[in-house]
DNA sequence: TCCTAACCGGAATGTCAGTCTCCGGTTCTA
DNA sequence: TAGAACCGGAGACTGACATTCCGGTTAGGA
């Protein structure tokens, strides 16, 4: 694969992402192409038609969740903390690309993976009391679904209260 | 205006509704008079464009949900709980039409009427210190609008949890 | 019952947004 | 510097919808 395939092969991902997050899944090729600066042609020359493209995002994308994952384990002192923060943090990043990751039968090997992996943690947290106990992995996925869903000021505004919602202690902090 | 002509009318306005519910704002306009068993001439003999019809959907939920703010009021013992109690059931009715009435430019007026009726509530229920106090009325709109967009099981599994994050007192009940 | 204005259905037409192909021109790299 | 690999984007195609139009049907008053 030559240098300048390659740059173009990231662009356009790096592109599809983008214009995924603020369109859905369904945005135009030809956006997502003029995106990369990149014409149609060269789009469909890497990614033949629009599920493989999508694919391809999503399978990227589950990996950085992976790995947003393990960053929380690491820097938060308990489990709830580290789903919290987890939760938020794969909110605040890559919109709708979740939505095509998660959602779509694409990459359901490394999705099955991370659903393991959240699992887990979520069970800890439920065992330590800090998490209520009629709401599971399951429900935290479709979170981010609905939420990735929804671009614009809506997954900021609502993700504390609904976390608030999830957490058995629920502290009230009123100024955050 | 003859009785089947208003028959027709009022076929045509149920399968608008429940056609929006499923497919969002801009379901084709052919499909809905299939389902009201009607041919599309009839359809735009009656609402000569989208926006119409639109407007008519709205107007129409508006009132109901006016109607539901009323009994809620009536039928519950505090502000909170018939807030709570309204958007649990606006959530579980009409869905998309939601988004429809509330989203759109149509019947501006009544919408900001039902606002105004909402927002005398919200602020007892935050003056009773039941409701948290850094979640607004225009906060519960987006939350209608957000669930509405979003048919299937997703609104009745998590309003629950979102509801109790904006409870101040949060009461936990692991069964309900 | 009969008449006709009002009403109905849906085929036909027009439009538009998008997908995907193709090929003349360009750019790496050996 | 040759030529294999790559690029861009015009344009042919497609499908999904909106909207119109008119021959046939019907309600309901005389």
């Amino acid at each position: 694969m030559r240098a300048d395939a390659r740059r173009n092969r990231d662009k356009i991902l790096q592109a599809a992402r983008d214009t995924v997050a603020e369109r859905g899944t369904d945005a135009p090729m030809e956006l997502i192409a003029r995106r990369a600066g990149v014409g149609v042609g060269t789009l469909y020359r890497r990614f033949p038609d629009r599920g493989v493209l999508l694919a391809a995002l999503a399978e990227q994308y589950v990996h950085e969740l992976m790995d947003a994952l393990d960053d929380a384990v690491a820097a938060e002192p308990d489990a709830w903390s580290a789903v919290r923060a987890f939760v938020v943090h794969s909110v605040g990043k890559s919109r709708g690309a979740i939505a095509a990751a998660l959602a779509g039968t694409s990459a359901p090997q490394a999705r099955q993976a991370l659903v393991e992996r959240l699992d887990v943690l979520v069970r800890q947290a439920q065992a330590d009391g800090a998490m209520r106990s009629d709401a599971g992995t399951g429900d935290l996925m479709e979170l981010l679904n609905v939420f990735a869903c929804h671009p614009g000021v809506i997954p900021e505004r609502f993700l504390p209260f609904m976390l608030d919602g999830l957490d058995r202690r629920r502290p009230y902090r009123p100024s955050g």
